[in-house]
DNA sequence: GACTAAATACCTACCGATAGGTAGGCTAGT
DNA sequence: ACTAGCCTACCTATCGGTAGGTATTTAGTC
């Protein structure tokens, strides 16, 4: 049939998600790869015909699965607190799977962004500007039913409360663990609740 | 005499902390080194015996480097947010040097940590430790001058802004540049700050 | 001051391992 | 007969690192 196996595909981009997750993408190689599959390195191609077209697709993918998360805490009837909270739990779980030394894809793929191709580093953008459009949107909710507050605009506060996670991620995983992420996640959204 | 050529040793050191800055650990060769200091590959052996060497005494420098920064911070006479807005400063100065694409050496090698030798590891965590407990300093003191205000445990929020910091750079390199960060720090700081 | 010994700072030439990627063949299901 | 999916075998480029040589400078001794 016309479509390649799908097995074996999504195999390959989740060893090799999980590899960039944790050595980033100068650290994955098509060999690593290889070995976690059992496939040749050289069947690799079959599916994906170099190693940015399957970063490429990793991250669209990634970005998409994210989306979906964004939109389910959305959709939620979470007090905007509470969503903000979800929205933590996402990037805890992450460092939380495993061997607890996963990162987010996209702040791998930020950090070694000028080993990107055009192509990844538009969908790592597109990421950010996702995350921040959530955050804005759980903020401005937030403000309006009295739950949180903020200084400034709130697109520059949910640039900050992106970055304090991401950064939360960066720091945890070399430093303090999952617990240090965990404090880090519950003192801002402390900070941003609106005193009762 | 006993000592090595300072000024290349040091330029070395410099292009392999700017190489790194920019492009990550595992992104940064020998090569690249050698075309830019304009001497052979083989001599940077002379003077550091391996990558990883050359890794750790770039780590130690700037950890060191770093401190002395904090420590002249602490001992000016601002008070704590205008400390606090000196040590985003750092951050800012960063991103908007150059070619505006370098991040924190010690946000990279966090990333990568995975790709680094043990000792490396410890001073990229000495790194993270140094800065939490200047900023525990800090928020201290402005919560005793009452300029600043906190939740939770103070160290945490110490974590909370060096991760804010630390991932806006990530962020800010990616996707909306020096803007976004210094609007990311104004952003925490305000938030920080006590109302009058 | 001249001669020697050693160390410094670099060089050329090379190593084995690994990187991403290519060519072409085999096999099984459609 | 065709194609999907995988294979073996191989390519070139580059990786970090080594061996061994050559100037040049420094230090010690007569």
């Amino acid at each position: 049939m016309a479509m390649a196996n799908k097995d074996t595909r999504t195999h390959i981009m989740d060893v090799a998600q999980d590899l960039i997750q944790r050595r980033g993408v100068n650290g994955m190689s098509f060999q690593d790869i290889s070995d976690a599959v059992k496939i040749r390195k050289a069947s690799i191609h079959h599916h994906f015909a170099s190693k940015q077209d399957l970063i490429e697709e990793l991250v669209t993918r990634y970005r998409k699965d994210f989306g979906q998360l964004l939109d389910g805490i959305l959709a939620s009837r979470a007090k905007a607190k509470g969503k903000l909270l979800r929205y933590g739990a996402l990037f805890e779980s992450t460092l939380e799977a495993g061997d607890q030394d996963k990162s987010c894809l996209c702040g791998m793929l930020a950090a070694e962004v000028f080993s990107l191709d055009e192509g990844p580093v538009r969908s790592v953008k597109g990421f950010m500007q996702d995350n921040v459009a959530f955050l804005t949107k759980v903020l401005k909710e937030g403000k309006e039913d009295g739950s949180l507050v903020t200084r400034g605009s709130v697109e520059d506060s949910a640039s900050m409360v992106l970055a304090a996670f991401e950064g939360g991620l960066l720091v945890a995983r070399a430093d303090g663990g999952p617990e240090q992420l965990s404090a880090i996640i519950r003192n801002l959204v402390s900070l941003l609740t609106a005193k009762s």
